[in-house]
DNA sequence: CCGTGGCGAATTGTCGACATTATTGAGGAT
DNA sequence: ATCCTCAATAATGTCGACAATTCGCCACGG
């Protein structure tokens, strides 16, 4: 069951271009030519870079348009921390709450993940990732906490450093979201937030792991 | 008629009289009122809005305008939920971080908070809780959480629901911030953020208080 | 050779006008 | 009295045009 943008205003679909990668970091976005490459008005498409310009995915001066903002090392990691903190307070409410629908929702989730891993399909594994965490965050309860984390640029720090490209890394993941699944399934508020943290290190340390590797492939212009 | 202050940036404005409780929840806005009211264009007053309402200080629904968004009892508390979390986290890299001015600085507005609390004034008190607090964003040296927590509607919480009425509460509140700059004085990570979390919940627990009253004294439409 | 200053194109900021959409209220039928 | 219809009204959404600003470019002078 496939689902397509749920609109195609400019704001969803500059998002989407954003988080994917299509706009690059730093480059330039010219209202006009925004309007005209996906058929709106510019005062759309300018409602739309003020709203990504508040959620920090766009960079916009007075008078001298906006860009792609460009996240840098540090701050990738800034955001893992965050949500680490976040998620690991979502992971122990979802813990006292989840039911069990919830429950069988992630344990499919996760079986397709382990298809997807044997099949090496790390963008798939990568995109039942996000619903794995979000089917917590809803069952956790809480919506401002999931608007913040749901606000993070996590996924496009995902793809901005190929994080899944770490060998191993598919594997120990599905491991850790195994841990995660087994502290809600018994209601173990702490042992949910423990696993969620160490998950969410885990991924913090492959971080590392990729902007090192960038830094030894030939990108030497510290972000 | 009187003259217009030239230089007015219709989103600073809206948000401050938002936030300082001059417009009252679900209190409509409509942009050619503000428009005039604060002598700006229509154009950036909606701009303003937008950001409001990414921002979630402000309800824009689709034709039908603009709204102060209504913050209920039960949101009111998750907003510092989240702000526990992220503050302790945020405190616990300040213990680490944070230099002699800074520990200076935070002393300096130490003191003059204990003066308005002898001297009985709750609104200076509560400028310099905010003070207190900010300070330690910038010694955690952690620009994204900052940023989050720096966003969330606290200060509107704590007009809406006057939790400073609660009785010795500021006397309370003093000795808490007493603990948390001792926990930084001494770099202890641990203890600067369990002193945090525990000012929190003690703000967490003043809060309940007031929407308690409240509920007593009359406003029996839940929020 | 290098800094300087000023056209000129490109782009953003703002305004006014108009189309579109909700809301309100009166009036009539049941 | 209640509900429905439908015009009148008020507010928002969108577009086009124009002013203001920035930036690249190039001639000019030291």
């Amino acid at each position: 069951m496939k689902r397509r943008p749920p609109r195609a205003d400019p704001y969803h679909q500059l998002r989407e271009a954003i988080v994917s990668g299509q706009l690059h970091p730093n480059e330039r976005l010219v209202e006009a030519a925004i309007a005209e490459r996906i058929g709106a008005g510019r005062t759309a498409v300018r409602a739309a870079l003020v709203r990504l310009d508040q959620e920090g995915l766009v960079q916009l001066e007075r008078n001298r348009g906006a860009r792609v903002r460009h996240i840098s090392d540090g701050e990738a990691m800034e955001i893992e921390e965050v949500r680490a903190v976040l998620e690991g307070m979502l992971a122990r409410r979802a813990a006292d709450r989840i039911t069990a629908d919830r429950l069988r929702e992630l344990r499919h989730v996760m079986t397709q993940m382990r298809e997807h891993v044997e099949a090496g399909d790390s963008i798939g594994y990568s995109e039942l990732n996000a619903t794995f965490h979000q089917v917590i965050w809803t069952a956790a309860g809480h919506p401002t906490a999931s608007n913040l984390v749901g606000g993070l640029k996590s996924q496009g720090i995902r793809f901005q450093y190929q994080t899944a490209l770490r060998p191993g890394r598919a594997e120990r993941s599905l491991r850790e979201h195994e841990a995660i699944f087994g502290a809600l399934k018994a209601h173990d508020g702490d042992a949910a937030e423990a696993a969620m943290r160490e998950h969410l290190a885990e991924v913090l340390d492959t971080l590392r792991w990729a902007i090192d590797s960038q830094h030894r492939t030939g990108r030497w212009l510290p972000g």
